[in-house]
DNA sequence: ACCGAGGCTGAGACCACGCTGAGAGCATCC
DNA sequence: GGATGCTCTCAGCGTGGTCTCAGCCTCGGT
């Protein structure tokens, strides 16, 4: 796991504990340290303090997401009050806890977040809500009956929102290593992406690229 | 066992006089920290406040049953009459005292509910309501007759509810490992219940998410 | 303005998925 | 020994999903 707290003294009292605790801790003391680290993919679960200096956790979160990066992350507020928790689990936090917290409390949020893995989380893109327990997807409130292909698709898309991805990636990462489709097939369903979400008016979320591929704005 | 409260002096008290009597001790000081604690399920009994910051303990609660968490929870009402025994007990609590309670009784009471264990435990998704121990099912007050294969799996599709269960899952959680049912079977027991759910009105309860499996809805 | 490549879309063939009725196999109860 | 209830398989059917094809549209370069 990566935690990162600009506090000296928590951070070595959560690497010493976590570490009893069986977990292999690394640790990052500011924002950008933070990202870059988080932005590998490579950890569990990350637990991350709000105050920060140079990027607040807030901001770290909100790119780490929108780079597609669905690792699992606790927030920590220095004090009451200053969480917004709306805002915290728009940008597609998992948890947070107010300091000061109990250390069994934290392990057993870990544990928890660590347990479920990356099937419970949700995907969260402006408006655009992907449920992956329930395999429901809504766009501002109205929930999109999606077949299972334009499901698959529209997840990968938006998983890496922000960049572009050509049809043969799609080709390879929603219609697997068979192979057995050409590259219309992802013109029709994108098309077919398209129709339904100009219906809940989300017309211009999925965006093409000619020559490359296709786009979901972050 | 898990505290939570939102008055300091009680929390420290509990939690002391608790740990005194042989109990290990987890405290959270408002409702949704709580909740989050609770929803790991690694408790053995919950003693729960009912004004809480944040989420109410009313709220806790029946947000940790239609999680499909049965851990046995004791209300604590801070005042006479502010507990309306029938809202609690229909949300599946276990118990209830009210302030201020003898320290003897608590202690009590929360042995009775460790003692009894996971047994007596309620599932409660809207108006369908699994009793555990009972072994029966009702929607709305009426009983349902269920054999025990679609007893098993209803209340394995309740328990995951909001989730999508795939056949394969379900004939491992309910059919069990030996695998000796083809998926048909599975289609053909949400036949079976789906008419018995209709019979009572609750037709819709039980999803079919074509290519991924059913859905309960919470 | 023209042209070609890339992208889009309506039509339709195909087939996998899910649902259902029938019935076999088995245990239990009278 | 028959009746009953439960479990599960099988085969058939309808529907919805998937994908190709062909033709049209759009964009960008010259």
């Amino acid at each position: 796991m990566l935690v990162v707290d600009d506090e000296a003294g928590m951070r070595r009292a959560l690497q010493r504990g976590l570490t009893a605790e069986g977990m292999e801790v690394v640790v990052a003391a500011d924002g950008p340290a933070g990202l870059r680290a988080a932005l590998s993919g490579t950890f569990d679960v990350v637990l991350l303090d709000i105050m920060l200096p140079g990027l607040s956790g807030y901001r770290v979160l909100q790119r780490l997401r929108a780079a597609g990066v669905t690792t699992p992350v606790l927030m920590i507020s220095a004090k009451d009050g200053e969480y917004d928790q709306a805002d915290g689990l728009e940008l597609g936090a998992d948890g947070y806890l107010v300091k000061p917290f109990s250390f069994v409390v934290l392990v057993a949020q870990l544990r928890a977040l660590l347990r479920r893995g990356d099937t419970a989380s949700r995907l969260t893109i402006g408006d655009l809500v992907v449920d992956r327990a329930a395999r429901a997807v809504t766009w501002a409130g109205q929930s999109l009956e999606l077949s299972p292909r334009e499901y698959a698709l529209l997840t990968e898309l938006a998983r890496r929102a922000g960049t572009v991805v050509s049809k043969d990636e799609l080709l390879g990462s929603v219609w697997g290593d068979e192979q057995a489709a050409t590259r219309n097939a992802v013109e029709v369903y994108v098309g077919y992406l398209r129709r339904k979400l100009d219906a809940v008016g989300a017309g211009h979320l999925l965006r093409t690229v000619r020559g490359h591929g296709y786009l979901v704005e972050p």
